[in-house]
DNA sequence: CCGGACTCCTGTGCGC
DNA sequence: TGCGCACAGGAGTCCG
């Protein structure tokens, strides 16, 4: 499901009703989807790990990871494939409830309500942290710049050492925070790069054209709310229409909305792949 | 050290 | 209509 624009999406959903809201109750369906991230820590997550009486200070996100913040201690929360936050207030039909693993009840002077983290497929998780400092030391230290604002020269030095394919690289969180498999097949396709490209082949005026061509499709994503193919929601479980605009993802074997020629699919970095033969030559150096 | 293959899960949609 | 299989938006780990 979610690539840095869902989650900036669902950031800006939660914002509104989550900073300056208390936490009063947590609820711990399934312990071993949360985890310490802080290194060395063995005691079992407590309730207090988890914001317990808590105020919600902040917001954050860096790639596809979910912050939220207090004076204390921090939550990271990462969606995998399968999670989403769904904030629920009283007056709510409730959402399903089927594999929620957490779930948190805020109250603020205006509203009070819940917050539910459900994972079917649990390739997400929320790792908890003593300080913002912890989160950022420990967790978010190894990801790379991320995606939304990532200036051509950074990228043009992350890549100039790769030997992969250029779609592995950008699939890989520590060269780039934030690209999936949709917004990399998107966003090399709108530069005109070959997703099999060898990484540190690209010339600078290459590289210097995917950059822009990686924010403006994530911009524009954001902007539409995301694409949701088949769960994704914001908090409010609205949907993103992004997908309507996807120029490549889920179009193999239909025409190229440039040129006409049929989309090819293919497996790269084993992940299914969808390219314009055309528009995306292969280059050789 | 690097890059590719494999693995962790559940749900869905397709073909037979 | 029912069943089984392939596949899905992520990423950590292992192995060559």
């Amino acid at each position: 499901m979610p690539e840095l624009p869902e989650i900036e999406h669902l950031k800006r959903s939660l914002e509104p009703t989550l900073v300056g809201a208390a936490i009063t109750r947590v609820l711990i369906k399934r312990p071993d989807v949360i985890h310490h991230g802080e290194s060395g820590v063995s005691q079992p997550i407590k309730k207090r790990d988890l914001l317990h009486k808590r105020t919600i200070t902040r917001l954050d996100r860096r790639g596809k990871q979910l912050a939220i913040l207090t004076d204390g201690p921090a939550i990271c929360i990462h969606l995998g494939m399968s999670g989403n936050l769904r904030l629920v207030c009283a007056s709510d039909r409730p959402p399903r409830t089927d594999h929620v693993h957490c779930k948190w009840h805020w109250s603020s002077s205006a509203t009070q309500g819940t917050m539910l983290f459900r994972d079917p497929r649990r390739f997400g998780g929320i790792w908890v942290f003593s300080s913002e400092a912890g989160l950022l030391e420990h967790r978010w230290r190894d990801l790379g710049p991320d995606a939304l604002t990532i200036r051509s020269s950074a990228l043009h030095e992350s890549l100039a050492r790769s030997r992969r394919p250029i779609k592995a690289a950008l699939l890989d969180q520590r060269v780039l925070a934030g690209v999936g498999n949709i917004y990399a097949d998107e966003s090399l396709f709108a530069a005109g790069v070959h997703p099999q490209t060898l990484a540190a082949s690209l010339k600078a005026a290459t590289v210097s054209k995917l950059a822009q061509c990686i924010r403006q499709t994530l911009r524009r994503a954001i902007k539409a709310g995301g694409s949701t193919l088949r769960d994704y929601a914001d908090a409010n479980g609205e949907q993103g229409w992004f997908a309507v605009q996807h120029r490549v993802y889920g179009r193999a074997g239909l025409p190229c909305t440039r040129c006409d020629h049929p989309l090819t699919a293919a497996i790269v970095a084993q992940r299914s792949t969808v390219f314009c033969p055309t528009c995306q030559p292969v280059r050789h150096p």
